[in-house]
DNA sequence: GAGACAAGTCTATTACGATAGACCCCATTT
DNA sequence: AAATGGGGTCTATCGTAATAGACTTGTCTC
């Protein structure tokens, strides 16, 4: 964990859920959808490709890129640093933070409870 | 919500976790403290202290620093902002992400369900 | 064999958050 | 009256993430 593969900026957070929601996905075709949805152009996104590639977050092999690390586990590297930046590493207050700003429905409610009595047999 | 007054970047963050842990405080003790535990000179307090109180984060009244939002105000934010940056606002997805993130105790687990308790009544 | 287009590199430039140096005013001390 | 220290501003500079322009190579087609 901590592994620099999970830490992304903000611009490489947004191009890494376009390939997540896409993989694999061609390179040309990844540039066009860059552009729809970022307005990047074809070097900016050539440029992201490659300083991905070489972190060993995606790969780019015959024009196909697919993601080498997980978003589930960027995910939890998401959580782990908010934990730690802006709650001290307290579970109760992030737990807190998270109740007060979300409203939850009562389904809601029921489904977290499930998840945690899954996680925690 | 979404106001500009909760989104503070790295420097201020750190920043403003030793305004809160301090105030009320004198600007000059302050940046005694910002140099000790930051290294950062005085201007640069300054500088601080003038952006965050231009936006209402905070006020120096007469030497005195106060913070002017609450340290959970920004917590929540910064949970609702990763909510939507890396989670697609799915709270399923972000408590996945938690409980697989963390290895919570038993006594944590009790913990937490008593607070979902209190806060869906 | 001249265009056209896919696939990509290499080297800037831009934007902006982070940090600080030089300077100012005023009160107190020596 | 000069030195010291508190309280502060104003205007850079620095670092680096974000973005892109110009160029290259190869293949296919007309």
């Amino acid at each position: 964990m901590g592994e620099e593969k999970y830490k992304l900026f903000d611009a490489e957070h947004k191009f890494m859920d376009i390939v997540w929601n896409h993989e694999p996905i061609n390179s040309t075709e990844l540039c066009k959808i860059c552009n729809e949805k970022l307005g990047w152009k074809k070097s900016t996104t050539y440029t992201m490709i490659r300083k991905l590639s070489d972190r060993g977050v995606l790969e780019n092999k015959d024009a196909t890129v697919r993601a080498l690390v997980k978003r589930e586990e960027v995910q939890q590297y998401e959580i782990e640093a908010l934990l730690e930046k802006a709650f001290d590493n307290s579970i109760p207050a992030f737990v807190a933070a998270f109740l007060d700003a979300q409203t939850l429905t009562e389904e809601e409610i029921r489904e977290i409870k499930k998840m945690i009595e899954e996680a925690s047999k």
